[in-house]
DNA sequence: AAAAAAG
C-alpha cells in the first residue's frame, strides 16, 4: 500500500482520509447482544474463592447501602468552563482567570441523585472533527491477526458480545459506544477475565485495551453488588473501591476514567479519577461519594493511602495499563509499595490484569510476581505500528533540525484540508527542548502548544485539549504523551528527537494511525541514534516499511546490543515462561502450550471509528 | 541522560 509519495502528500491523504465520512456501517451484530442469557451459573466473587477464612476482611459494621447505586453525580465542567490556550499563536492571549476548582458551577442535584449521561455532549472539544466518521470494518481481517496464548486451560475467544453475558446495563453501554463488534484483543481478553483468570495481554496501541479490561470489571462489580457486597468501616473518611487501574500519566488515567464512566453508566458501579497536580480536596469529595472503580496515578494514590483515605483490602480487581511502563526502573518501588506492601489482597484473592503493547521479557519477569496462575495472551498487530502507518526515517543533523521541521510543516499547510492544518505531534528529547521548540514554531508562525512534565496540570491538559480541537494543530510533546493518549486525527508524528528505546517508538508512533486510520510517522536521525538503528530497521521490515539503504548500513554496522534487539519474533512479544531459559527447577506446569495460534501472519484489521472514541483503546 | 509520578 506504500507506493511512494511524498510526505507531504501522506501528511495531506491522511488528513483527508480523517476528516472524510465514510458510510459503510455495519449494525447488523448490534441487534444480536441479548439481554440477560441463560447462564444460570452461580456467581463466586474472586475474593471468596481459595481464600483462607484467616484473611476475610473484617466483619462490617457499617449496613447502610451497600452499593454505591444512589449517588449524586457531578454536572459541572471539570474545572471552570472551556478556555483557549493562552499560549496559542503568542499574543493571542486567550484570557483564562480561574484557577483551580474555582469553576464548579454546575453543583449536583443532591435530591434526585442523577447520574449524569456521559454520552452526552459534554465534551465539545471531541466533537469538533468528526460528526458521523464511520469507517469501513474490515472484519475479515479480524482472522488473520496472530495470536498466541499460553497457560493452562485457555477459556477460548468469543466472535460476538453477544456470547459473553455482560449484562443488560453494559450492552446498552457497549451499544450506545457504537461497539459493533469485540477488537481482537477483546474477543480474548475478555472471556479470560469473566473466567476469573488472571492476565497479561500484549495488544499494539488503539487495539480496544481499555474497554477489554474495563468490561469484565464492571461486570464483576455488578454481580458483587447484587450479591450485596458489604464494606469494612473504619471512619467515614476511608473508602474501599472494588477495583483499581493504575496508570503512567495524569492524562492517560483521565482518559480512562472518562472510558469507564461511558461503559459503566447506569449500572451503578461509580469511578473515580484521581492523580497529582491537581487540587487534593476536590477529589477526596469525590471519593467521600462513593468509589467502585478507582484509576489512579501511582504518586496520589501513595498520598491518599499514607492518609487512609483510601483502603485496598476490597480490591479485587487490579489493572495495570502501559503495564511495563508501570514496572521500569522509575516506577517499580512504588508500583510494589502499592500492590505489596499496602493492604491489597495477595495474588490469587483478587484478580490482576496487565496491558501493555509493549512487554520486555525483564519485565514480564518482574510481573509475574502480581499475577496467580496467569494466562498470557498476545495479539497481533492490529493495525497500528504497521500498514496502517507510514515510517520515514530521514537522516538530520540537530543543527538541520529546525528548518527540515520547518519544511514538512510548510508543505502540509499547503496540503492542508479544509483550510486546517492536520494535527501534528512532534516528539522531543527533553522538557526544556519541547519549551523552546513550542516557542520557536511560535514564533514562526505555526500555533503550537506544549506538553511535558513541567508544565501544571492545568497547562498540560489545556494544551491537549487545545490540540485535539485543532485550535493549535501542532503539540510539541516529551514522552509524557507517548503512551496510551486516543487523541483522534492525528495525521502525523514527528520524531524530532528519537527515543533511546525501540518500545517507546512504538509507543509514539501508535499515536496516529488510530481505529484503523492511516497515519504517517517521520522520524529525525542522525549519529546520536545509532543504537536505535538495528531495532529501528528491524521494526520497519516487520511492518513493510521502506529501509533506507544508509539505515540498513548503520544497522549493519552496530553489534545488536542486547535490549534493543527485536529477537525475531513474529510479532509484539512472548510468554516469557516459554522460554527456554527460564526454567526454575522443574517448575514446568505453566509449559503447556495451549496457544491458539492463528498461523498466518501479516494483515490488519480494519477497525470502526465510532464517532469521537474509537473502540480500539 | 531523560521522562514520569506527591507537594
Amino acid at each position: 500500500m506504500n507506493t511512494r509519495t511524498s510526505w507531504a502528500d501522506l501528511a495531506a491523504n491522511s488528513a483527508a482520509e480523517n476528516t472524510n465520512a465514510g458510510s459503510s456501517v455495519n449494525n447488523g451484530a448490534i441487534g444480536t447482544i441479548s439481554g440477560g442469557a441463560s447462564r444460570t451459573k452461580t456467581y463466586v466473587p474472586p475474593h471468596l474463592r481459595n481464600r483462607p477464612a484467616s484473611s476475610d476482611p473484617p466483619a462490617p459494621a457499617y449496613s447502610g447501602p451497600a452499593t454505591s447505586n444512589d449517588r449524586p453525580a457531578f454536572t459541572g465542567p471539570r474545572w471552570g468552563g472551556s478556555r483557549n490556550d493562552s499560549r496559542s499563536g503568542y499574543g493571542s492571549g486567550g484570557g483564562r482567570t480561574g484557577g483551580w476548582g474555582g469553576g464548579r458551577t454546575g453543583g449536583w442535584d443532591r435530591s434526585r441523585d442523577r447520574e449524569v449521561n456521559p454520552f452526552g455532549d459534554d465534551d465539545n472539544t471531541e466533537q469538533a472533527f468528526s460528526e458521523q466518521e464511520n469507517s469501513g470494518i474490515n472484519f475479515d481481517a479480524y482472522e488473520d491477526i496472530p495470536v498466541e496464548t499460553s497457560g493452562d486451560n485457555v477459556p477460548p475467544p468469543v466472535n460476538t458480545f453477544a456470547e459473553i453475558d455482560l449484562g443488560e446495563a453494559l450492552n446498552l453501554n457497549i451499544r450506545r459506544c457504537k461497539y459493533v463488534k469485540p477488537t481482537p484483543v477483546q474477543r480474548h481478553a475478555i472471556p479470560i477475565s469473566l473466567s476469573g483468570r488472571d492476565l497479561m495481554a500484549c495488544a499494539q496501541t488503539g487495539s480496544g485495551k481499555t474497554a477489554a479490561f474495563c468490561f469484565p470489571i464492571i461486570n464483576g462489580i455488578m454481580k458483587m453488588q447484587a450479591q450485596g457486597v458489604q464494606r469494612p468501616f473504619r471512619g467515614a473518611r476511608t473508602v474501599y473501591p472494588l477495583a483499581l487501574i493504575l496508570s503512567p500519566t495524569r492524562e492517560l488515567s483521565m482518559q480512562i476514567h472518562e472510558e469507564a464512566r461511558k461503559f459503566s453508566y447506569q449500572t451503578g458501579v461509580k469511578v473515580v479519577v484521581a492523580y497529582g497536580g491537581a487540587p487534593l480536596n476536590q477529589q477526596l469529595r469525590e471519593l467521600e461519594r462513593g468509589v467502585d472503580i478507582l484509576v489512579a496515578t501511582p504518586g496520589r494514590l501513595v498520598d491518599l493511602l499514607e492518609r487512609a483515605r483510601v483502603s485496598l483490602q476490597m480490591v479485587k480487581y487490579l489493572a495495570l495499563d502501559e503495564a511495563d511502563r508501570m514496572l521500569d526502573m522509575g516506577f517499580e518501588p512504588q508500583i510494589r509499595k502499592i500492590v505489596e506492601q499496602m493492604d491489597m489482597p495477595p495474588p490469587g484473592s483478587r484478580q490482576t490484569m496487565l496491558f501493555s503493547a509493549t512487554f520486555p521479557r525483564e519485565i514480564q519477569r518482574l510481573a509475574s510476581d502480581f499475577l496467580y496462575n496467569y494466562v498470557f495472551l498476545a495479539v497481533g498487530r492490529v493495525g497500528s505500528s504497521t500498514d496502517l502507518i507510514v515510517q520515514r526515517v530521514e537522516f538530520v543533523y540537530d543543527s538541520d533540525k529546525r528548518s527540515h521541521l520547518m519544511d514538512l510543516l510548510h508543505a502540509q499547510r499547503a496540503n492542508g484540508v479544509q483550510g486546517k492544518q492536520a494535527l501534528t505531534l512532534v516528539f522531543v528529547e527533553t522538557k526544556k527542548s519541547a519549551d523552546s521548540l513550542e516557542h520557536w514554531l511560535c514564533v514562526n508562525g505555526f500555533p503550537a502548544t506544549s506538553i511535558h512534565g513541567d508544565r501544571s496540570q492545568q497547562e498540560r491538559e489545556q494544551a491537549l485539549r487545545s490540540f485535539k480541537s485543532g485550535n493549535t494543530p501542532i503539540l510539541v510533546a516529551t514522552d509524557v504523551a507517548a503512551r496510551g493518549l486516543d487523541i483522534p486525527h492525528v495525521a502525523h508524528v514527528v520524531n524530532f528527537d528519537l527515543p533511546n528505546d525501540i518500545d517507546d517508538y512504538v509507543h509514539r508512533i501508535g499515536r496516529t494511525g488510530r481505529a484503523g486510520k492511516s497515519g504517517l510517522a517521520t522520524a529525525f536521525f542522525n549519529e546520536s541514534n545509532v543504537t536505535l538503528a538495528r531495532a529501528l530497521a528491524d521494526l520497519m521490515q516487520e511492518s513493510n516499511q521502506e529501509v533506507p539503504a544508509w539505515l540498513s548500513r548503520y544497522a549493519a554496522r552496530s553489534y545488536g546490543g542486547g535490549r534493543n534487539r527485536r529477537s525475531g519474533v513474529r510479532f509484539g512479544s512472548r510468554d516469557f515462561r516459554r522460554d527456554s531459559s527460564y526454567n526454575r527447577g522443574g517448575m514446568d506446569y505453566y509449559g503447556g502450550n495451549t496457544g491458539s495460534g492463528y498461523g498466518s501472519s501479516g494483515g490488519y484489521g480494519g477497525g470502526y471509528g465510532p464517532g469521537g472514541t474509537s473502540a480500539w483503546d
